[in-house]
DNA sequence: GGAAATGTTTACCG
DNA sequence: CCGGTAAACATTTC
C-alpha cells in the first residue's frame, strides 16, 4: 500500500482501531521485518499506550506515551491488517487492548523491504524521517523552496519528484498520473524548466493524490489495501500508469512506456513535449 | 523461464 | 560533489 494515499489510507485505519489502546504484547515473526537501526526489539513498546499515528510522506509512526516511538515503512508491499484473513506474510504481531475490548494487528509484507523500528524523536519526527522532506499537504511544505532547490538541480523532472528528500510521499503511480496531468515528459531536466511548469507539476501531485485519496487510493490487487483488507479504487483514474498502448484519455495518442531509472515510465508522447 | 511489480540504499563509474 | 546506472534486498504473478 506504498505511495502517499495509499499509506495515509492505512494511518486513517490504525487511528481508528489502535489510537487510545495499550499494546499488551509486540513481537517480530520475521528476521527482516524489524529494521536494523532500531534502538531495541519491538517488546520495548509492550505496556505502552498509543496517542497518535503520524505520517509524513510515506513513512508512519505511533506516537506513546514515552519518548520512543514505533516507526514503520511500508517498502513494496507491506501491510497493517487488523483482521487478516492471510496470514502466510505475517511478519510482525501486536495485541492492544482497551478495557476488556482486544485487537490484533498484524504487518504483513509479502516482498519483505518494509520495516519496524523503535525509534527517539527529535523535534517531533523519528530518525528515520529527519532527512525526508515534507510531504505536499503539511503546513510545513513550502512550495517555493521546493521549486528553488528542483530548479538547482541537474536531474531529470521524474527524478526530481521522486527524491524523498525534496518532496516526499510521490511514488511511481503519482510521478507518472503528475506528469501526464501537467504535460510535462519525466525526461525534461529540472534546471532547464520554467517555475510555472515545475510548480504545475507540483500542484498537480497534489492534485491527483487527493484524488486518490478520495477513494481509498490505488489497488491492482490484494497487497494494497487498508487495514480491514479492502481495496482502494483509483486504479479506474488512472491516465498514464501502466496504461501502455492505451489512447491518451486527453488526445488519444497510444502511452508510451519507457525504462527510467531501473523502473517504468510512463507518458502521452504528444501531450508530454520533451 | 523471463519480466515485472506502488521502495530505498549502496556501490561504482565518468 | 554531482548525476546516472545497476544491483541488492525477496516474493509472487503473469
Amino acid at each position: 500500500m506504498p505511495e502517499l494515499p495509499e499509506v495515509e489510507t492505512v494511518r486513517r485505519g490504525l487511528v481508528e482501531h489502535v489510537v487510545g489502546r495499550t499494546i499488551i504484547s509486540a513481537q517480530a515473526l520475521h528476521p527482516r521485518a524489524l529494521n536494523p537501526k532500531s534502538l531495541g526489539g519491538l517488546s520495548v513498546i509492550e505496556g505502552a499506550q498509543v496517542q497518535a499515528i503520524r505520517r509524513r510522506g510515506k513513512f508512519l509512526w505511533f506516537v506513546l506515551d514515552r519518548p520512543l516511538v514505533l516507526a514503520a515503512h511500508l517498502g513494496m508491499s507491506g501491510q497493517f491488517l487488523i483482521r487478516p484473513f492471510d496470514i502466510r506474510h505475517t511478519r510482525a504481531m501486536f495485541t492492544l487492548k482497551n478495557g476488556r475490548k482486544v485487537t490484533e494487528l498484524h504487518f504483513n509484507d509479502q516482498r519483505t523491504f518494509g520495516w519496524l523500528s523503535i525509534e527517539e524523536t527529535l523535534g517531533g519526527l523519528p530518525t528515520s524521517v529527519l532527512k525526508i522532506a515534507p510531504d505536499i499537504f503539511e503546513d510545513e511544505y513550502d512550495q517555493k523552496s521546493v521549486i528553488e532547490n528542483i530548479k538547482r538541480r541537474n536531474i531529470k523532472i521524474k527524478t526530481a519528484i521522486l527524491n524523498q528528500n525534496i518532496v516526499s510521499g510521490i511514488g511511481n503511480i503519482y510521478a507518472d498520473e503528475s506528469l501526464w496531468l501537467a504535460k510535462v515528459h519525466p525526461e525534461r531536466v529540472a534546471s532547464a524548466m520554467k517555475t510555472s511548469d515545475i510548480s504545475r507539476v507540483l500542484d498537480s501531485a497534489k492534485k491527483v493524490m487527493s484524488e486518490a485519496l478520495d477513494v481509498g487510493g490505488t489497488s491492482f490487487d490484494e497487497l494494497y489495501v487498508n487495514v480491514n483488507g479492502d481495496s482502494g479504487y483509483f486504479d479506474i483514474s488512472l491516465n498514464a500508469y501502466g496504461q501502455e498502448n492505451e489512447p491518451c484519455p486527453r488526445c488519444g495518442t497510444p502511452i508510451k512506456r519507457i525504462q527510467f531509472a531501473n523502473r517504468s515510465s510512463h507518458f502521452c508522447p504528444k501531450c508530454q513535449k520533451s
